[in-house]
RNA sequence: GGCCGCGUAGCUCAACUGGAUAGAGUACUUGACUACGAAUCAAGCGGUUGAAGGUUCGAAUCCUUCCGCGGUCACCA
């Protein structure tokens, strides 16, 4: 029987009351392993607070749910037989898996992030996009749950136009390989040019005596992108063939940005094969009553009822908008993949469209969207504050990723611990430790929040960081290896100070963290868990002699929690898509 | 302006979802490397949780108002 069981009987017998109980660690400046606040009881106890928590603690001893117990005002603080956990981490270490569920025990689900555009490189935002997304998906697949990663690939309309018309107009014939440029920056470079040559037109009518509003609409780089787009939309040959040249160089340089980022996708979707998709349901709805009809043909819902306003869902010439898109997209991938489920990594500022998408699907009664949900994660700021391409402040995801990784290279080699070592290792821990860094700079912030990036300031190596724990993790791999092999140790004569049992209080506390992790689509969950994990160790390994113990079987108790800790750094750095090396 | 979200140490972030004296890192000051790796550890400094009310045994957390910041209100995506 659990302790919570043994409580809630105690109360169920003196106070003939039926509550769940709910636990917390003792604070550490206090003396005991669970603590019970018991104001919620004295109503239906008529007692004073110290009185009720006395009364509990002195059942619960007699029981034998408890060795020992203190009562500080309101709460009781209740000491466990020390056995109790050493019992729990013997069966933690027998069982090898860290106590996690199988693999694909808890059905199918779907994530879908990333979803770029094909006119410009990915910058920092999408870097926070991808990390969330990727680690969802992995916390997701630790805790059980047979996983989809999906991207919808913006690939068409007329932003994508721009890029191609200005690189028609003024490129000369430029390719990634003739200009040595990765070819997401090579298009980007034109789709500025765009903005700018746009720009210029737009002063130029303004100047002629144009209003401002009719310059914007009627500047010649803009019609011409109309026509194109017209033209795309018709399937003229050359216009398919320019825009699948400029993709496909695309496509090329986000390969190269996703691998360097260590993300990947099981199936992406394509604007310009989807944005057909949900014209068909939309009209299904319209006779069902679930949209209505205006005069000039245009196709809305009315969701007033739900406290919002009115939404187009197909324009008055029947073409689909991105609500639409959206609608036949998501019905696609649930025919697609089966799953109990999904998940969009989207930022906050598209939170009414979600929310809108959401009551749109349940009105047209899937059963799956009332499992729909959007990982609404907050923008990245700069100090200057927010990114935005036409002024060029963003943040440019491989130049980042470059100089973390430079960053990591200067540090290691300063401290000098990479000796022998040849070249290939060295790069390949440079990167690790450089996207080490970096992701958890970014996945240890709760995702809902927005966050500030300061290009001034480097990432930190030292401290709350990735390097941090995966020095931890180093060390310990070091200990394995010098460590002396065939030791042993009996569980049963197993008595452990008070840092042994801190820590492996810790350890035991790793498959409920990622469960919670899982269940609120968290990575800073894991990561605030991990770092005190680290802390803790450290702190163990600072005051305790591991190799030099005062027995053998200290020394092989020992060893094994540090392997413990090392697994446990291992599986949830994972889960953040960091990973660890054996030395650094 | 309507709606949504956010304001916590100088800076970057926590706080088990209403619990005990609001915690870490960084920066600054100091101590510890001929014990297993000092990218470490230990100590100090730093707070009216934007402001004011309210709810109750108890509020950073819930409610109201105000201030500040952001997002969103397209037949764009």
């Amino acid at each position: 029987m659990t302790l919570e069981q043994h409580i809630s009987q105690v109360l169920k017998e003196r106070y003939d009351l039926e509550v769940s109980v709910e636990l917390q660690e003792t604070r550490k400046e206090f003396d005991g392993d669970h603590t019970l606040v018991v104001f919620p009881f004295l109503r239906a106890a008529k007692g004073k607070p110290e009185e009720v928590a006395s009364t509990i603690g002195q059942d619960l001893k007699d029981r034998g749910a408890i060795k020992e117990f203190n009562v500080v005002k309101g709460f009781l603080n209740m000491v466990m037989d020390q056995n109790v956990f050493t019992d729990e981490f013997k069966a933690f270490c027998e069982s090898n898996n860290l106590g996690l569920p199988a693999a694909g025990s808890k059905g199918k689900y779907i994530v879908e992030y990333s979803s770029p555009n094909t006119n410009k490189p990915l910058h920092l935002g999408h870097i926070r996009n991808n990390l969330l997304g990727s680690s969802v998906a992995k916390i997701l697949e630790t805790n059980g749950v047979d996983v989809t990663k999906v991207q919808i690939i913006n690939d068409r309309g007329i932003h994508i136009c721009k890029s191609m018309l200005a690189w028609q107009e003024h490129g000369n014939g430029e390719t990634p390989e003739s200009t040595g440029l990765k070819g997401d920056h090579l298009v980007g470079k034109y789709y500025v040019k765009f903005d700018q040559v746009y720009k210029a037109e737009i002063k130029t009518l303004i100047d002629g005596g144009m209003d401002e509003e009719q310059a914007k609409k009627q500047a010649p780089s803009l019609v011409k992108a109309q026509e194109m787009l017209l033209k795309w939309e018709q399937g003229d040959s050359a216009t398919i063939s320019l825009w699948e040249t400029m993709n496909g160089w695309v496509y090329e340089g986000f390969n190269t940005t996703y691998e360097k980022l260590g993300v990947s996708f099981d199936k992406n979707y394509y604007e310009s094969q989807t944005y057909v998709l949900g014209k068909d349901d939309v009209l299904k709805g319209l006779e069902q009553g679930i949209f209505y009809q205006k005069e000039d043909g245009s196709v809305w819902i009315d969701l007033e009822g739900e406290g919002l306003d009115h939404k187009l869902v197909l324009r008055k010439d029947g073409t689909s908008v991105y609500m639409t898109q959206d609608i036949g997209t998501a019905i696609q991938r649930f025919k697609d993949f089966e799953a109990k489920g999904m998940t969009y990594v989207v930022g906050n500022e598209q939170d009414y469209h979600f929310k809108v998408l959401f009551i749109i699907l349940k009105k047209l009664g899937y059963e799956w969207a009332n499992s729909l949900h959007h990982l609404s994660y907050g923008m990245v700021d700069l100090p200057s504050g927010k990114m935005k391409s036409r002024e060029g402040t963003v943040v440019d995801a491989d130049d980042l990723i470059d100089s973390m990784v430079a960053d990591a290279g200067a540090i290691s080699k300063e401290l000098g611990k990479i000796e022998g070592m040849d070249e290939a290792e060295q790069q390949a821990l440079f990167h690790t430790l450089g996207l080490g860094a970096l992701k958890y700079f970014i996945l240890k912030v709760d995702p809902k929040k927005r966050m500030l990036f300061n290009p001034a300031e480097s990432i930190d190596f030292t401290g709350n960081t990735g390097p941090f724990i995966q020095y931890t993790y180093a060390r310990i791999q070091s200990l394995q290896r010098k460590g002396p092999e065939g030791l042993s140790f009996d569980w049963n004569t197993l008595a452990t100070n008070s840092e042994e049992l801190t820590l492996m209080k810790a350890i035991l506390a790793y498959p409920s963290t990622v469960a919670q992790a899982a269940e609120a689509l968290s990575p800073a969950v894991l990561a605030n868990y991990t770092y005190d994990l680290v802390k803790k160790y450290n702190g163990f390994y600072q005051n305790n002699s591991i190799l030099n113990a005062e027995s053998d079987e200290r020394i092989a108790f020992r060893l094994l929690l540090s392997k413990k800790v090392g697994e446990v750094i291992a599986s949830s750095m994972n889960c953040l898509g960091i990973q660890v090396p054996n030395r650094m």
